[in-house]
DNA sequence: CATTGTTTGTGACAACTGTCACGATAAGGT
DNA sequence: ACCTTATCGTGACAGTTGTCACAAACAATG
């Protein structure tokens, strides 16, 4: 209970609960922070001091409770009751994440996609009609939506983030390769493979 | 030229980078490192402080010249050639990164596509035939390519990963929602939106 | 119940990362 | 030539993050 958990720590929490989750069921009933390490490839007094921010709740001699840390887990990334999502940009990978199977089997649910394009809207992709990014406001309100992910090109990334929050967006996971501004309230990630690219190119180049 | 640059620290080199190649030809010849650490949300000390692991070409007064910096970055992400890309796993994900229009107005070029289902293999997709997983070893050595992107499901991200790094890959960007070992001499980035998705939810949870 | 073996939780330490502040340096004007 | 203004490069500092090592806690066994 020492220490203020850190940005990549929970990042940290979030494998270690993916990691319990997918092995689910079987084996022993406890684990150990050394085989908790091993499996996210970090080391085992890096897993203690995680999990001891949020309370003591392994037992010495034996491990952590496997249900329990599960548990704990959940509780502590908020991933108790199922968060709506609207997604904003069906190009290519706006489409690819609304079939991504990833986020239904965790507890995420995309309710609403959104795009610009005349084209589009009004098509039927994956069982969800796109609309019209104007009918933003309407649907965050109806669908209770907290968050949102933006896959939609760099120079129109602000615009659409701006949108988002005065429509009632709390959190948004941002694909688009440009970094883009938010209130203090506002809780914002980016996912940025472009720039990934690049450090995997430094790293070739340095080897 | 005095500290040593950080993991972090090129991945803000690369934003460094994009913000010059996005605003292209416009504007002053010359950019300050206010001005830069602007337009990527960082501070103006950390600009210079990044920029000073590679030596020294700022100039007192003016600030940093466009053209030469944008060359010196290049240069230092080792973006001066063309990759080629290979891609491992065309389902909705790797469909989509294979039309991503960024990848082509970087430097890099996915080259191959490969995947291990059988109804897939064969048909062509942006240009590319898709083949069989086999012919990595073949592909890889035909194309000299040295990157991989693999978007594959998790339970198979590992043994891909091995097949990768036996063919004579050096770098991988997983998309693949788990972690995987690689020797020391070889680099690995994990794009991980599951993760930044529980990111995003604790964010939320703990506003 | 004492002993042995295992594993936790955490204080102390080490390493790393970012910020601040300021001397040094260059451009431009008078 | 000198003064003013703008901005860089960096030493020193502060804050953060990860590692180590060990006492305390619990299980298991005879």
């Amino acid at each position: 209970m020492s220490r203020k958990i850190s940005s990549t720590g929970i990042e940290r929490l979030a494998l270690y609960y993916r990691y319990l989750t997918s092995v689910n069921g079987s084996e022993q009933a406890f684990i150990s922070s050394a085989e908790l390490a091993k499996a996210v490839e970090h080391t085992a007094a890096q897993v203690r001091r995680d999990l001891s921010c949020f309370g003591t709740f392994g037992t010495p001699g034996r491990g952590y409770d496997r249900a329990a840390l599960e548990e704990k887990l959940s509780g502590i990334l908020g991933k108790g009751k199922c968060q709506n999502v609207v997604l904003v940009g069906v190009g290519n990978l706006g489409s690819a994440l609304l079939a991504y199977k990833g986020f239904q089997s965790q507890c995420y649910t995309i309710v609403a996609a959104f795009d610009n394009d005349a084209k589009k809207i009004g098509k039927h992709l994956k069982g969800l009609e796109i609309q019209d990014i104007e009918k933003l406001s309407d649907v965050v309100s109806q669908t209770g939506a907290k968050m949102a992910i933006i896959s939609v090109p760099a120079g129109v990334a602000q615009e659409v983030v701006d949108a988002l929050i005065s429509a009632g967006i709390q959190g948004i996971l941002n694909f688009a390769p440009a970094r883009v501004v938010v209130p203090e309230d506002i809780v914002l990630q980016h996912v940025d493979f472009s720039i990934k690219l690049d450090r995997l190119c430094y790293g070739l180049e340095h080897a």
